[in-house]
DNA sequence: CGCAAAACTGTGAATTATTCACAACAAATG
DNA sequence: CATTTGTTGTGAATAATTCACAGTTTTGCG
């Protein structure tokens, strides 16, 4: 495959769907009959299908999960990615790492390297989409309760199956932020799920976007001094970031 | 939803992928253009996706399963469509059952009943499907070691998840059936799995389209004296289902 | 190094598909 | 029963896609 189609290829995965004169702007050095080239043989490996003016990427598990909460987390698609390549810096050959269900973890699969690594997660489709996208890793799956709402994985017996795994790193996310009441999120399945994971990880890197800062959800589940290394977008502002730095946190 | 947008979701649904003339043919009772603005609709929906000449369904996880195996998979389609219409049948409300992996228990899960159950199965792609398609039944899936090429879950203690489980009914597939072999399948994992699940299950239902008579795979996981019921379709030779009738199993 | 073959790219015309506006019709409402 | 609302079909206008061809680059091999 070519650099170009390469890209092109990246460049749909990121926006999910594009149009053709979309492209053609984008990839202005080639004309557009190439650019329609490139996606008639990326449609044939399956890549992509090509839509009416355009063309839109094969949603293997990753649209499962953007797909239901809809535009809300496509609006905020950047930022998360953003995110992502900085977490995915983070990770490094032969450990053993979790991975938390959400759709910035989904882009952080996405982005993650074609390494030997062993990945658990409680989000069947973030297994799905790395076990199908990459060769190298090793996902482990949690056992038990899928949830509707978070396509996530809850259950009694979660924390057994959490004891016998080593949890090098652990890369989370959460779904609010305030200083009074810490890292939250919305059900309280995840919020013992996550606990127990902070708990037997070496190191917690949180992920959230700026958009996600100074809101509260019902149940927390961290605290600042729980997490090592937070990373966040750009457009978070500067006091929050300071903050944390003086907790101790690493900021990215 | 009106009944012929129904239709036509359904028929795209079977198809996977279908273009507007072939629509036009098949509802030949309405205009072009309805079928267009029906399709219009139903994109809007998240049902399909329009492409360049006709429509492709929304492949949530299913297309996972089997844009895999790719060909060999869709080519049958119809025969498995048929299996899957008949074991659907057999699901009675509240029970507790397993579903298998493979591409005819993932037509059988969009076939189910939209009513309370619970499913436990070793394929999250198959969970996923269940889980954003209908709003009733519950799914257990079991955790452990994804498996890249059949999407399953494989581990040491999926046995030990098992027990914690009553499953009343089983519907389980196998790759390949002689009467000297028995059912088989081709990876060791799944052979170990589909063992304890039908040792434990009240009953059980094995699902196989005729094309995958009289072939043998590397391992053997069932007798004929280890199942209650087979759901073939129509193009399965008359001898093989009256030898199954001989053994006491019930043929449909 | 140089030539020939193959593969890739851009252009514009021909084809095809899609949208749009409107009229006819049916169903629902008061 | 008239009016409104929604649905459907028709054909023209628009837009997108394909096709064929020519120019260009790359590749392979003597």
């Amino acid at each position: 495959m070519k650099e170009r189609q390469e890209a092109i290829k990246r460049y749909i995965e990121r926006k999910s769907d594009v149009t053709l004169s979309e492209l053609a702007k984008e990839f202005s050095d080639w004309s557009e009959m190439t650019i329609r080239r490139d996606l008639e043989f990326l449609e044939q490996r399956r890549f992509l299908i090509r839509t009416k003016r355009g063309a839109r990427i094969m949603p293997t598990s990753y649209e499962v999960s953007v797909g239901m909460y809809g535009e809300r987390e496509k609006r905020n698609c950047d930022l998360k990615q953003e995110i992502a390549a900085k977490a995915a810096a983070l990770v490094e050959t032969d450990i053993s790492m979790y991975l938390d269900a959400g759709s910035t973890a989904m882009m952080l699969a996405r982005e993650l390297p074609d390494r030997n690594l062993i990945i658990t997660t409680s989000a069947p489709n973030i297994g799905i989409e790395i076990v199908l996208k990459k060769k190298n890793p090793t996902v482990i799956l949690l056992g038990g309760t899928l949830q509707r709402k978070t396509i996530s994985i809850s259950g009694l017996n979660v924390l057994d199956q959490l004891k016998t795994l080593n949890i090098d790193t652990a890369f989370m996310c959460a779904s609010g932020y305030t200083e009074a009441t810490g890292f939250s999120v919305g059900g309280q399945h995840e919020c013992v799920l996550k606990r127990a994971v902070i708990a037997s990880a070496r190191r917690v890197i949180m992920m959230m976007d700026s958009s996600k800062l100074n809101s509260i959800l019902p149940f927390t589940f961290a605290q600042l001094s729980d997490i090592d290394t937070f990373i966040t977008d750009s457009k978070a502002p500067e006091s929050i970031k300071a903050a944390f730095r003086a907790a101790g946190v690493h900021v990215i």
